[in-house]
DNA sequence: TTGAAAGCGCTAACAG
DNA sequence: CTGTTAGCGCTTTCAA
C-alpha cells in the first residue's frame, strides 16, 4: 500500500529513441565527460574554447537535452518541488497562491509537482507518498484557507512549509495573511475618515481569520480610545445572503453605525444590497470596507468596493523561497522553523 | 541555451539516505530481483507466499518506497504530464480545469508538472523543453479562454493535447467549450419561456466565444422562425461596465427587448445594474441570462442569474484521459486527431 | 523459484 | 585537457 504498481516496461513502443550524451560526444568526437563538463559548464574543467564549440555544435545538431531524470538519480536532487494542497477549484485565491510558487520555483529553474486532495487525509497521505517516491526536494502544503493542518508524518521526510496554515507545535515553518494587522488596518482606515461607530460584520465560523480581523478591529479601537460595543459586532454565514442579514440588523440598530467592516468581500456585497434596500447610499451614508479583495466582486461593485488584499501571490512565492533555502541549506537546523505572517495591503477604491 | 545548467550534486548534504530496493533484499534475506518481482507483483514470477510476505514486512519496516526516478530512468516512462498554461491567477476558471485535470491524473496514478508560462512565447518553449527533459509522457497545452494557438514545435515530440485552445491546421487533439451549442441553448431557453424580442449584449474582441455564441444565439432564432434584428446586438467591453453600457443602449431601443442573453456573467452583472438604474425588475421586466457560470457572480446576484455553465472541469479530464489514450497507444496513427467539442450546461437560477 | 548482470542517462573521481 | 570508470536505483533477460 502506498506502493504504485505496474509500472512495466512497454517494449512494443515504437517512439523514436531522443539522443544521449553519448550521441552527442561522438558526434562532438569527445568523450561524455567532456560533453557533461560543457553542458554543466563546470568550472575548472578548462576545456579549450574550440571544443566547447563543437560540443554545442552537436547538442544543436542533435537537438540534445539533458535528461532530468538520469540527472535528479544521480545527483540525488531532482529542483522538483511537491505541491499538494487540499483543492484548488472551489475557491478563487488557490490560482494566485499557485502562481505566485510557481512563478519563483521556475525563476529557479525548479518545477512544481501538483497533486490535489481534497479533504480526504487518506490521499493526503498517498499524495505526499507520491511525492516522495518521486523524489522531489522538497514539498509545500497549502490551504485555501488560513487554518491548523496535520500533515501526514511522511512529510518530515524531506524539507517543507506550510502554506495558509499551520501546524499547532509550530514544528515547520509557516507563512500566513497577517489577520490582526488587516483587520486593524481596515478599521483605522475607516476612523480616520472620521467614523466612530463602526460594524464588524463577522463569520460565524471558528476560524483563524475570523478572530484575527476582529481582534485587529478591537484594536484599532482601543487604539483610538473607542470603547468596544459588543451590538456592533454580528455574526453571520459567510456570503453574500449573511452580509445581508448583518447589514440589515446592524442599520437597524437604535444609533446604527456609519461604517461597516466586513469579514470579507462576499459579505460587504451583502451589504451592498441590504443598504440599497434601506436607501442608504455608499459610502456618503455608510462606508463599507471588505477584506480578501476577490478582484471580481470588489472591483465591480458599485462603488467598487475598498478591501485589504489576502497575500496569496506573495504567499505562495515566500513558501518557495523558504523552501529552496531549507534545501539548500541542509545542515542548518531549524530549532525554531520560521513563522510568517504576510501584510494584507489596503487595496483602496470607492466605498468609503 | 535551454538547457538547465549548475544541477550540481552537493556533497556536503546530511539528508540520511532512504532505504534501496538493495536494503529491501538484505533485510527480506532475498535478492533484489525477487524484491522487485513481489513488489511490481510481476505475473509469472511465481514467488512463494511466504517470500513475498518477509518482503512486504522488510518494505514495512524499513518504510521502502520505491525511486520513480530511477524507474522512470529504466522504463522510459514517467507516469508525470506537464501541463503548460499560459496563466492561472488572473482567471478563476483556470482552478476547475487544473483540478479536472488533477484528478483525473490521480486516478490513473500520474503526476501533474504545472509550469505558467504568462503569454510570452520564449517561455512557452522553454517550459516545453524543460518538461520535455523531465521525461514527461505527454503534454497538455492549456489556455484559460478559448482561442487559437501556435505551441512551439518541440510539443511534437511527444503526445500532446490541447486544452481549451486550438491550432489553425488541426494537427493536435483539442477540446474546447461548444460556443455554438450552449449560445443556442441559451437563447432557446429564452424563448421558451415566451420572449421574442431578445437583445445580445456581446463582446467586442474577435475570440471563437463571441462569434460562437452570437451563432447560436441566431440559429436558434432562425429555428424558431424569428427574424434577426441586427439592433439587438450590442458590442462592448467584457467586463460589467460594458454590459451596464450594453443593456442601458438596448433599453432605450424604441421597442426594446424582453430579455437579454449576456456574453458572460460579468457582462450581465453590470446590465443588472442598468436595469435596476431603470427601475426594471428581474426577470418580471426583463430576462436575463449570462455565460460562464462564475459562481461568486452567477449565484449571488439578487437575483441569482441563470447561465450557461463553461466546462472547464470536465474538459481538463478529457485532456488527461484523451493524452493517456495517446500514450498508451502510441502507435497508432492519429491521422486526424479529435477535435471536440463539450456542452456548456444550462445551469437555471432565477433571472429568467 | 531465485540470483547475477546488463543497462537506462548522467556525473565526478581518478588517471593519463 | 580528456577519457575511463563506477555508481545513482531500478527492471528484466538469462542462467542456475
Amino acid at each position: 500500500m502506498g506502493i504504485n504498481y505496474n509500472w512495466v516496461m512497454k517494449t512494443n513502443s515504437s517512439k523514436k529513441k531522443r539522443p544521449s550524451m553519448k550521441d552527442v560526444a561522438q558526434q562532438a568526437g569527445v568523450s561524455r565527460t567532456t560533453v557533461s563538463f560543457v553542458i554543466n559548464k563546470v568550472p575548472n574543467a578548462n576545456i579549450p574554447q574550440e571544443t566547447q564549440d563543437r560540443v554545442w555544435a552537436a547538442v544543436d545538431e542533435l537537438d540534445y537535452r539533458p535528461n532530468a531524470l538520469a540527472r535528479g538519480l544521480r545527483a540525488q536532487r531532482t529542483h522538483a518541488i511537491g505541491f499538494v494542497s487540499d483543492e484548488v477549484a472551489t475557491t478563487p485565491y488557490a490560482g494566485n497562491m499557485i502562481q505566485g510558487a510557481q512563478d519563483q520555483a521556475w525563476i529557479h529553474d525548479n518545477i512544481i509537482l501538483l497533486v490535489n486532495t481534497g479533504s480526504n487525509q487518506e490521499m493526503k497521505k498517498t499524495a505526499v507518498n507520491m511525492m516522495l517516491e518521486r523524489q522531489v526536494d522538497g514539498i509545500i502544503y497549502a490551504t485555501m484557507y488560513h487554518r491548523e493542518v496535520h500533515p501526514p508524518a511522511e512529510i518530515n521526510q524531506v524539507p517543507a512549509v506550510l502554506l495558509d496554515c499551520f501546524v499547532a507545535d509550530r514544528s515547520l515553518p509557516s507563512v500566513v495573511p497577517d489577520e490582526v494587522a488587516g483587520g486593524q488596518q481596515a478599521a483605522e482606515y475607516l476612523l480616520q475618515k472620521g467614523h466612530r461607530r463602526i460594524g464588524f460584520i463577522s463569520d460565524a465560523a471558528d476560524v483563524p481569520a475570523r478572530h484575527g480581523r476582529l481582534q485587529g478591529y478591537k484594536n484599532a479601537l482601543a487604539a483610538n480610545h473607542i470603547s468596544f460595543v459588543p451590538e456592533f459586532v454580528f455574526h453571520g454565514t459567510s456570503n453574500p445572503n449573511g452580509g445581508y442579514d448583518a447589514a440589515m440588523a446592524l442599520m437597524k440598530l437604535p444609533v446604527p453605525p456609519t461604517a461597516l467592516f466586513c469579514y470579507n468581500d462576499r459579505m460587504a456585497m451583502g451589504a451592498y444590497d441590504a443598504l440599497r434596500k434601506l436607501n442608504l447610499s455608499i459610502p456618503d451614508d455608510v462606508a463599507i470596507i471588505g477584506f480578501d479583495n476577490q478582484e471580481i466582486i470588489a472591483a465591480y461593485l458599485y462603488p467598487p468596493l475598498t478591501t485589504m488584499q489576502l497575500p496569496h501571490y506573495e504567499m505562495g512565492k515566500w513558501a518557495v523561497n523558504t523552501l529552496l533555502q531549507l534545501i539548500n541549506n541542509p545542515d542548518e537546523k531549524q530549532f525554531s522553523p520560521v513563522q510568517v505572517m504576510l501584510p494584507c495591503p489596503l487595496v483602496e477604491r470607492e466605498s468609503v
